[in-house]
RNA sequence: GGGCGAUUGGUGUAGUCUGGAUAUCAUGCCGGCCUUCUAAGCCGGUGACACGGGUUCGAAUCCUGUAUCGCCCA
């Protein structure tokens, strides 16, 4: 409760200072009360009890007592077992509430702007996108709508993996297929059973391997054939990428590839500039810098490959040209990766070294934006290569079958093109919404019936509530907008309930942002849609008795509709009307 | 072998950074609620901080040890 604490502030500093507490000492002990029922805000006094020299509950009862009068129009204030505990009254609440109404914004500020690169999805081209994809693409996609939503420049980074020696080999099996062949496997998205097949020969067939090797040189010297080759797998790859990014709804576009091709022009200037700076090494034959702090197997130090003894180039090395580019071509302050956890350690050597060459600064700010593992029922991470592969044209198109199920089950009035389409949005909401509401870091066991459950704490559960709103107005026969100048008054203790979580949503984006951590938002949403479930329920609104009640509820309603809406739009989430 | 991270009701999960009161929410299970705005819902019940030490007035949270699991190490 931010918006609470700012309004305590003064009274709560006079009255500490009053009893001998001075400056800002008390502001790290004030928190939200970890027991509901006892209020909003707390404050324990018991790390005070030893410089004052009094009980925790004697100075608890003072603070409340001389906090009480002077808090009359916000909170109601008790103390409790060295607690001061203070609880928004429900005319504060109705004022907030009444300030929130005609704000577009709903209390979320334009920040000062940063300038953001968002390094998310990376698919490789000729390669299938696995759940991990997912879970980088739907994460991303949701930090860069609520960068963009506070007001920050952002650019979106593709980092595609379309560079490399697997190319030789993808490009001599191309031929194999004949080129007509090969782009109308690739464009169905029939991607793992190309890239497969490719393997397969390169690993028996000793001509091909030494054809793929001949045709990684030829691609690497820019030789045109070949280019124009390559570009047949990347633009089929991308077309096949390009409809699952529109099946999924991602801000994703063809403007925002950047590729590991990009950065290749880059590379030899990343090897010059280390060489400069006296960081490079030789180590059997290959350029490598030791950042320091790391050991290997062996228990050496630890280096980051730069340029290995064959004079190809290493991951580490496209990933500081990236670097390179992002700072000084545009001028980004933060740097975001969106990529899983295994590569924390590839990440921090990185930016170790990135630092140490004066690729970025103590202004720049490289984040590793990590998260999970999908693993198998067995605890075992989720492989492409063993076993099945879960495509996510098939979990998509799954999930929004079920939804389409569900809704001619529990709604058959919604028919036809309304119901597709609301269909996707139930559909590719839940599985978002799957993957965003969970800590990132954590490791998830993947499970087509959790995931596209449409019950509990999910994107469907808070979409109800959104439609539900909707259906409230449309069978009122009230204008939205024109309920957005009600004087709301809170009688029910669910009305104050819904306010107490409609006050909080900016404080909470701006929470989710702080830590890249969507699913701080998602919690939240839930809560406030579990709320609204609650104030549904004891709370009519069109046969509220009086018209005063009715548009104070109207409000609400529409504070509620636009926050739960507001919210998913940032997570990438659509809100049906009806569903 | 070294390093990084994880462990919360039957299951999933929030809280851990920044210690605070009776540990969040969901699901499952049990029991109630549809002649009134969508029952994809609501209300009630059930049930958990891996284990041992330490720091502290106070530990799920900090430190340390053990166990288990996962990941990384040209």
């Amino acid at each position: 409760m931010r918006k609470l604490a700012e309004a305590v502030a003064p009274a709560l500093e006079a009255a500490l200072s009053g009893v001998g507490v001075g400056g800002e000492a008390w502001a790290d002990l004030l928190g939200p009360a970890t027991v509901e029922q006892h209020g909003d805000l707390a404050l324990p006094c018991h790390p005070l009890a030893g410089v004052l020299r009094r009980s925790p509950k004697d100075i608890a009862d003072e603070v409340a007592s001389v906090l009480a009068p002077s808090l009359s129009d916000v909170a109601e204030v008790s103390s409790v077992s060295g607690f001061v505990n203070m609880r928004a009254k429900p005319s504060w609440l109705a004022a907030q509430m009444m300030g929130l109404l005609p704000d577009d914004r709903l209390g979320i500020t334009v920040e000062r702007t940063r300038t953001v690169a968002v390094d998310y999805s990376a698919p490789n081209v000729a390669k299938e996108m696995h759940v991990g994809h997912l879970r980088s693409t739907v994460i991303g996609d949701a930090i860069v709508r609520m960068l963009g939503h506070k007001g920050h420049i952002v650019y979106r980074e593709n980092h595609v993996g379309d560079w490399g020696t697997p190319f030789g080999m993808l490009i001599e099996h191309l031929l194999d297929l004949s080129e007509a062949n090969a782009a109308a496997e690739l464009s169905v998205g029939d991607l793992d059973g190309f890239y497969k097949q490719a393997r397969v020969k390169f690993n028996s067939d000793e001509t091909f391997v030494a054809r793929s090797r001949n045709r990684v040189v030829l691609l690497q010297s820019g030789d045109e054939e070949t280019l124009r080759l390559w570009r047949i797998l990347v633009d089929e790859s991308m077309r096949y990428f390009n409809e699952v990014y529109g099946m999924l709804g991602v801000l994703l576009t063809d403007g925002d590839i950047m590729g590991e091709s990009n950065y290749h022009h880059l590379l030899p200037v990343v090897v010059e500039r280390l060489r400069a700076q006296g960081m490079l090494e030789e180590s059997a034959g290959a350029q490598v810098v030791y950042p320091g702090g790391w050991v290997n197997r062996e228990g050496e130090p630890m280096p980051l490959i730069i340029e290995k003894a064959d004079g190809a180039y290493n991951y580490a090395t496209t990933d500081l040209a990236c670097i390179i580019d992002r700072v000084e071509r545009l001028d980004c302050d933060d740097l975001l990766y969106v990529v899983g956890t295994p590569q924390s350690q590839h990440f921090k050597m990185v930016f170790q070294v990135a630092e140490q060459a004066g690729f970025m600064g103590d202004a720049h700010n490289a984040v590793h934006v990590n998260f999970g593992s999908v693993m198998d029922s067995d605890g075992k991470i989720l492989k492409s290569r063993e076993g099945e592969v879960i495509k996510l044209v098939d979990l998509l198109r799954e999930a929004t079958s079920r939804a389409e199920q569900a809704i001619a089950e529990k709604n058959p009035e919604l028919q036809g093109t309304e119901r597709e389409a609301v269909a996707r949005m139930i559909g590719i909401g839940s599985v978002k919404y799957a993957d965003l509401s969970t800590e990132r870091s954590k490791d998830y066991v993947f499970d087509w019936d959790r995931m596209l459950a449409f019950e509990g704490n999910t994107s469907p559960y808070l979409q109800y509530a959104h439609a539900r709103i909707c259906s409230i107005f449309r069978r009122s026969g009230i204008e939205r907008s024109s309920a957005r100048d009600a004087s709301i008054t809170l009688a029910q203790p669910e009305e104050a309930l819904l306010a107490r979580r409609l006050v909080n949503f900016a404080a909470v984006t701006d929470d989710t942002l702080a830590s890249y951590s969507p699913h701080t938002l998602c919690t939240y949403l839930h809560s406030l849609a579990s709320s609204f479930a609650s104030f549904y329920e004891v709370c009519p609104v069109i046969a509220a008795g009086d018209d005063a009640t009715r548009d104070s509820r109207l409000a609400l309603c529409d504070l509620t509709a636009r926050t739960i809406c507001t919210g998913l739009e940032l997570l990438g989430i659509d809100s049906p009307e009806r569903m």
